[in-house]
DNA sequence: GTGATAATGCTATACACCATAACAGTCAAT
DNA sequence: ATTGACTGTTATGGTGTATAGCATTATCAC
C-alpha cells in the first residue's frame, strides 16, 4: 500500500478534496471517473437484481419503454434509450417469444410495427421495476430523498440534451 | 412520435416530476437510469477527447494511477480501479512499449513490480488529465462550481464503500 | 523445516455489449 | 419517376470485462 524505497513524494499532496482553481490534478476529480465508477456499481446491482425475472437492463428498459408507451415503434424505442436498431432486434426477439408484446402493423405506413404490452407484459415490466427499484433503495440508503432528486437532476443535465432526441455523444 | 389509433391512456400522467410516495413508475424516476445515460454521455467524449493522445480512458486511468503513486503494484492499480488483475496486462504491456512507466523488482517481494512513472509518462498523463478535464468542463457547463462538487460527493456516496477496496458489486 | 494457504503476474478464453455496413421494402418529395 | 429518407433486419467486428488456470513466491501454522 505504501510507497517503499525511493518513492517520489506523494504527488496528492498538491489538493485536498474538491477540484481547486483551474483544471483536474487527480483522477478522482473527475466528475467522469465518480459516474463510470457509481454507474458500474449500480450496474452490477440492477442486473444481479433482475436475475430472477430472466431479464438484463436493456431488455427491462425496451419492455419498460413499450408500457410506458404503448404503441411506440422499434426505431422510437431505440431512439428514447439511445441505442441502435440494430441491437434491438435480438432483444424484441427474445421479449416477444416470452409473450411480452405484441407487434401490430401500422395501418398508415407499412414500415412501422407498433408495439403494444400484453397482460405478461404488463405484470413483468412491473415485477421488473419493483426489483429495480428495491436494489435503489439499498444502494441510495445514505442518500436522503432530497439528494436522491438533486442527484437525478444533475444527471439529467448532464446527458439530456436540448434536441428531442438524445445522443449520446456531446460537443456536437 | 404520438401513439396511434387504439393506443391506451398516457401511464406517464400518474406522476409529475420526481419518484412519488413509495415505489418507481417510470424508467425516468431511477437514479439507475440517468446514471448510465449520463456515464456514457461521459465515456464518449472522454473517448473523442483522449482520442489525440492515443489513450483509453482506462490505460489513462492505469497511467494517472502510477503517476499519482509511484512505485504501486499492478494489483493495488486494479484494485483501486476496480478492474481485473488479468486485464490490466495487456494496458502495462502498451503503456511499458510507448516507455511511459518502469517495472522495478520489489527488494521485499519478488512476487511485485513496483511501477514508477518516467518523464514521459508524466508528460502523457498531464496532457491526457487536462484533455478530460476539458471535455469535462464542457460537458458540466450548465452546473455551477457548487453543483459539480455536489454531483461528486453524491456519486462517491453510491459507489465507495467503507471497505478499503471498492468492491463493485452492492449488496455485498 | 514442512505443508497449507494466499498473493502476484500472466495466459487463454468466452461472453456481453455496442458500432458499422449493408440490404429490401416502404414512404415522401421534387 | 427518380431521388432521398426511414424501417426492420442480417451479418460482422471491435471492445471491455469476467473466469479459469498456471508457475512463482511469500506467509503462517505446526
Amino acid at each position: 500500500m505504501t510507497v517503499p524505497t525511493s518513492a517520489a513524494p506523494p504527488v496528492s499532496a498538491a489538493v485536498s478534496a474538491g477540484a481547486p482553481s483551474g483544471r483536474a490534478v487527480r483522477l478522482s476529480d473527475l466528475v467522469g471517473y465518480h459516474l463510470r465508477r457509481a454507474s458500474v456499481f449500480d450496474l452490477n446491482g440492477a442486473v444481479a437484481a433482475l436475475e430472477p425475472e430472466g431479464l438484463r437492463p436493456v431488455p427491462m428498459s425496451v419492455l419498460q419503454s413499450i408500457v410506458e408507451q404503448p404503441g411506440i415503434s422499434a426505431a422510437e424505442v431505440c431512439r428514447a434509450l439511445g441505442m441502435q436498431r440494430a441491437n434491438i432486434v435480438p432483444v424484441l426477439a427474445d421479449l416477444d417469444r416470452r409473450g411480452f408484446f405484441l407487434r401490430e402493423a401500422d395501418p398508415a405506413d407499412n414500415r412501422i410495427q407498433r408495439l403494444f404490452p400484453t397482460r405478461r407484459g404488463l405484470e413483468e415490466a412491473q415485477r421488473a421495476l419493483a426489483r429495480v427499484a428495491a436494489h435503489e433503495a439499498r444502494m441510495l440508503a445514505r442518500l436522503s430523498p432530497a439528494e436522491r432528486a438533486e442527484l437525478r437532476r444533475l444527471l439529467g443535465l448532464i446527458w439530456k440534451t436540448d434536441s428531442p432526441d438524445g445522443a449520446d455523444t456531446p460537443d456536437g
